[in-house]
DNA sequence: ATAGGGTTAG
């Protein structure tokens, strides 16, 4: 330990070029009242590593050429992955493949780990498949940086690849399933897993119920959720956190606040910045106001409580907008201790056209366009204001703007579950099996709707076209199709439970409450954000998301 | 060389 300091400080001595083994050979020569030199090489690179001196630490390793063992190379792509040094790490691993070095699994592992922890999930693949043998930890690393990343779809079928080979799955490796799960919005294949899991008889992992409640909050089903967490015996904050955000995006604001006061009361588990997140947009998602703005002055003036960062500051201009305190909101964001994000102006920016606000959102839209051109969103919200008023010269102008930048907008997807299969559509989808009964059956509720007082709302499209065309664009949104085709494919009064991979559209959020008033369904509609619970024409989310 | 891979937020 000493030696190891030591041998650091006179590193400083010499350029940090020189090649590592020369200089060691250096000063062996001079200082030979040090302990033990010359010294042991693997204590060099250790040094280097914890010192996250990965330049010096990579030239030892050319230097040492063949000699490269287990535990250095072990070092060394921890390091790298600690600092997510793709360039360094590349080199480690090229480094192998050029001295015939055959790492064992524990390596590859490593190397997997370290790949998709960089974010390379193709080289992080390709490590995997080339691996002569895998154990349960090469495959769960994959399937959670799938998982991690967005990549349900791929996490899945990796997973069933598992199971084919023979592999057995470990607590860890349904955690990294159920985020996957999560993300899909797959209710009836969570429980699956749940199922599964629970005839393993696998012992209490903490980790394991913590991800089965975010599974079900964000499958729409709460009551499961708040079961599992009852039931457990210890939570850590990660418990208590999925809790309160699963009931924040269900806009269940009073729920919300009884669960953080439990917590505060029970006083075991010290809220941290992610609990105070999903406190503060609870109330904002749930209606109260009042509530969140007296909880985050708590947290400006509380001595040990959790520090309010830019992120909580997001959340009160959230709750300002929706109280329709827009001026506030807007002094409010010019008073911050902090600069502004792209993400917190689009808040606002939402909040204008909520409220009908011209004055700050035509200022706060410019400026948005200035920060974030590459975003579609925010022109689209722009060119809805200003429909909202009347303004049609200025929504040509953000239209063009739009086409100028050509930016690209990720394109919509929505889908439904159905007996455990998936239903995805995009808009105007024609590749469905079942799409001619779909857009018969739409036809027929668009007249049925109308009669009830459906007015469809031709603001939401951008595109420059007759009004006709409007409507049919309107009525191939996505939502509405696997809407559409939950409708006709499950019995009477079953619930139609639809995700969409963006934000929801508001004429589809008024296609929805038809479609729950006239044909008596409970709707669960899962967006980019937060779900709306729509039931006998009312939305749980106040119409404000 | 018997661990590592994992859960919440946006």
């Amino acid at each position: 330990m000493n030696l190891l300091r030591k041998l650091n400080c006179l590193f400083h001595y010499y350029p940090k070029s020189a090649p590592f083994s020369s200089l060691i050979s250096s000063f062996t020569t001079h200082q030979l009242t040090l302990t033990t030199f010359p010294p042991d090489p693997q204590i060099v690179l250790t040094t280097l590593c914890s010192n996250g001196q990965l330049k010096e630490a990579l030239i030892e390793m050319a230097a040492r050429g063949l000699e490269m063992k287990f535990e250095s190379y072990d070092m060394l792509l921890n390091a790298c992955i600690k600092k997510r040094a793709f360039r360094e790490g590349q080199r480690v691993h090229a480094h192998m493949i050029k001295t015939r070095y055959l790492p064992p699994v524990y390596l590859r592992n490593r190397l997997i780990i370290f790949y998709s922890k960089c974010d390379r999930l193709r080289e992080a693949r390709n490590v995997l498949d080339e691996m002569p043998e895998k154990d349960v930890v090469s495959w769960t690393a994959m399937i959670s940086a799938y998982s991690q990343r967005g990549f349900a779809t791929e996490a899945l079928d990796l997973f069933l690849e598992m199971l084919r080979s023979g592999m057995s799955s470990n607590y860890v490796t349904y955690a990294s399933v159920l985020t996957a799960l999560s993300g899909l919005a797959a209710l009836d294949l969570g429980k699956q897993v749940h199922n599964h899991v629970l005839r393993c008889k696998l012992p209490f992992y903490v980790v394991l119920q913590n991800s089965l409640i975010d599974m079900y909050s964000k499958c729409g089903n709460l009551i499961y959720s708040r079961r599992i967490f009852d039931n457990m015996s210890e939570r850590t904050v990660i418990s208590w956190n999925a809790m309160l955000v699963g009931y924040s995006k269900h806009g269940m604001g009073r729920e919300v606040v009884e669960l953080y006061k439990l917590m505060r009361n029970e006083n075991k588990i010290k809220p941290d910045s992610v609990t105070l997140l999903g406190v503060l947009s609870g109330c904002s998602h749930g209606g109260m106001e009042n509530v969140g703005l007296e909880i985050f002055e708590e947290m400006v003036n509380g001595k040990d409580e959790v520090e309010p960062d830019i992120e909580h500051y997001g959340c009160v201009v959230d709750l300002l907008g929706r109280a329709g305190r827009v001026e506030e909101a807007f002094e409010f964001i010019k008073k911050m201790p902090f600069e502004p994000t792209a993400a917190l102006w689009g808040s606002l920016l939402g909040a204008c056209k909520v409220h009908s606000n011209i004055e700050v959102g035509e200022f706060v839209g410019h400026r948005l366009l200035e920060i974030e051109p590459e975003n579609a969103g925010n022109y689209v919200i722009l060119s809805n204001l200003y429909a909202s008023t009347g303004r049609w010269e200025d929504v040509r102008m953000v239209r063009d703007l739009m086409l100028k930048k050509a930016v690209k907008k990720e394109p919509g997807r929505s889908w439904i579950e159905l007996d455990q299969t998936l239903h995805s559509f995009h808009a105007s989808d024609r590749s469905h099996p079942r799409r001619e009964e779909v857009f018969a059956k739409m036809k027929e509720l668009s007249i049925k709707f109308k009669e009830a007082g459906y007015v469809p709302d031709l603001s939401c499209v951008l595109h420059d076209v007759d009004e006709e065309q409007k409507e049919k664009i309107l009525l191939g949104h996505s939502e509405k199709l696997a809407l559409t085709f939950g409708l006709i494919s499950t019995s009477d009064r079953a619930p139609l439970r639809v995700i969409k991979n963006l934000r929801i559209c508001i004429d589809c959020h008024n296609f929805a409450k038809f479609v729950s008033k006239i044909y008596m369904r409970e709707v669960y509609l899962r967006d980019k954000n937060r779900f709306h619970h729509i039931s006998m024409g009312v939305c749980s989310c106040g119409d404000y998301w």
